[in-house]
DNA sequence: TATTGTTATACTCTATAACTATA
DNA sequence: TATAGTTATAGAGTATAACAATA
């Protein structure tokens, strides 16, 4: 946790205030996201931390436990009740991991793997904003943001 | 990881639009960014929601309860449990509000206010990427978000 | 009658600590 | 000894319904 928030202190030689503006707007951006995904949620009757856990599960891919709380920035021991009741409803799956039999394989259902869809056609569709931008500004934005997030 | 999520959207009839490509990316950003924002809020002894409710509450302003259970996209009654804890903590004030005797308003107390500072200060620097920028190419980024932003 | 905020209830999340089974 | 996951416990969030005070 510390080692977390020590590195991503940064200190620099000047103030760049373009780059506190870019920030301000990003965040106005989350906030906006942060309630769509609240409501999102809500309408598919998953508790919006059960709703973070699906989209940190890609279709097809397995994912330890200790990874997941890690992503979830919280304890494991959450993350079992968590799944528990994932798996109550046929969402994820626990798979024994042969080669560490310590560690469990969390995957998605056929039926999570829907309901995850469900969930990223609501949240995962760019706001209207985007939109009203020409193509070419888009590709200089995705460009812009693509060297931003670079090692980030 | 991203191979998996690549190979959902194999089938596509132009190359990938640069407004979803541009979204994707924000959405990449707003993911470090909950992961920084739960990090900080534990460091501060505060819960997520208890961090959520603070950050809609600018210094000086008066927010009544329901506005603040809409801005949380949760129920009114949440809100006064919410609101219980943070004001047992010294942090949030409830006032009166005499033109109508129903609402109440929520305050930020002084403490309230240096503990939002201090959140503030651990989320609210941009993250080191965007200061790989030029000041030129921030700018430019900082136009193209904020035509995006206008009334989205 | 409708709205604001509260209470009551049930379920879920979250952190801590102690435990097990593996390594 | 250290790690992955579980269990137990206590405090907090969340949705629903019912309620009192006010509009």
């Amino acid at each position: 946790m510390a080692t977390v928030e020590s590195r991503t202190r940064v200190h620099r030689l000047e103030p760049t205030p373009p780059a506190d503006q870019v920030w301000s707007m990003l965040r106005t951006f989350f906030g906006r996201q942060k309630r769509r995904f609240l409501i999102a949620a809500s309408a598919l009757d998953l508790h919006p931390a059960q709703a973070g856990a699906l989209m940190h599960m890609a279709p097809g891919t397995q994912l330890p436990m200790t990874e997941l709380a890690q992503l979830l920035a919280c304890d494991n021991s959450n993350v079992t009740g968590l799944v528990d009741r994932l798996e109550a409803r046929g969402l994820v799956a626990r798979q024994s991991f042969e080669q560490d039999r310590r560690v469990k394989h969390i995957v998605l259902t056929d039926e999570g793997v829907a309901l995850r869809k469900q969930l990223l056609a609501q949240i995962g569709a760019p706001p209207p904003g985007l939109g009203r931008l020409s193509a070419s500004e888009q590709r200089q934005l995705a460009d812009l943001l693509g060297r931003a997030l670079d090692g980030a």
